[in-house]
DNA sequence: ATTAAATAGGACAAAAATATCCGATTTACA
DNA sequence: TGTAAATCGGATATTTTTGTCCTATTTAAT
């Protein structure tokens, strides 16, 4: 569904998200053994969602990634999505025809608009936020 | 959503239907050349599609791949795609964690498990042969 | 000022997906 | 029986994705 790159994003997204709940402003290193996620790979990844406004980042000692409060409200999982892997899962054919719309439509096309659409509706419907307080109280995780 | 292959593995598995549907044994190049795909890789998927025993393959002069008319009710979209990419699709974590279900689940779990839901009932509710008729009456495309 | 800790970013490496090439095998027909 | 047309299957090549390494730069504290 995603790439391994728009999952580990998620994943960090949201674990640093959590920490700034609490104040907290956390590490490169810390999070990707919070996550699980290679180290330098899990870098780049925070360079875009920092290029992106996705998350916050601060150079030098003391420094790290964080997320603000209010951020958390407005930033959707769709946001995150598209900084990382674009919009190629709403948009596009699901059979791969360059041009496939109602007019000249694949063979599932429009089953696969129905599908597309719940999807787009999910991911820009849920907040950071959400997926974090599920992690805050205990209920969810970013690792096993 | 779907691999490169499986994309391809489906254009080809609704061609070869459509000919059946008219008695024709389809050979790779002309499959190639009707659903815009490169002839050596759609020659790869089909093997694995025949293997899968989606299609039928006849080695041979005046060989090629064809689709029995039962089959093509038989066959539902799920099929090929499970031959092709697995269940990847339905099946694994939203965001790659080894493990995750209800009991330890991602914060993203529960949407995921709708959304996902809903993409396998279609996958499983819908034929090849369903698939088929459309493109025989000429309201669906192939390419462009 | 110096130092240690952190992100930024370029270059490189490995793995996976996509794609090609070519010889072996099979088959129908002349 | 020979030949042309077709799939099969192994080896190889290319491209994309995933992942690593190293140096530069920034920053706070001493």
């Amino acid at each position: 569904m995603f790439s391994k790159a728009c999952e580990y994003g998620i994943r960090a997204s949201t674990y640093i998200a959590l920490q700034s709940l609490e104040g907290r402003r956390v590490s490169l290193k810390e999070i990707a053994d919070k996550i699980d996620s290679p180290v330098a790979f899990t870098a780049k990844i925070l360079q875009l969602l920092s290029k992106n406004n996705i998350v916050d980042s601060q150079k030098g000692a003391y420094g790290g990634f964080e997320i603000n409060r209010k951020q958390m409200d407005i930033l959707k999982l769709s946001d995150i999505v598209d900084a990382i892997d674009g919009d190629t899962i709403y948009a596009g054919c699901g059979l791969g025809l360059k041009e496939c719309n109602s007019d000249k439509p694949c063979p599932v096309h429009d089953k696969f608009v129905d599908i597309r659409n719940n999807l787009k509706q999910m991911l820009e419907n849920t907040s950071l936020f959400e997926m974090t307080v599920g992690l805050a109280v205990g209920l969810t995780y970013l690792k096993q």
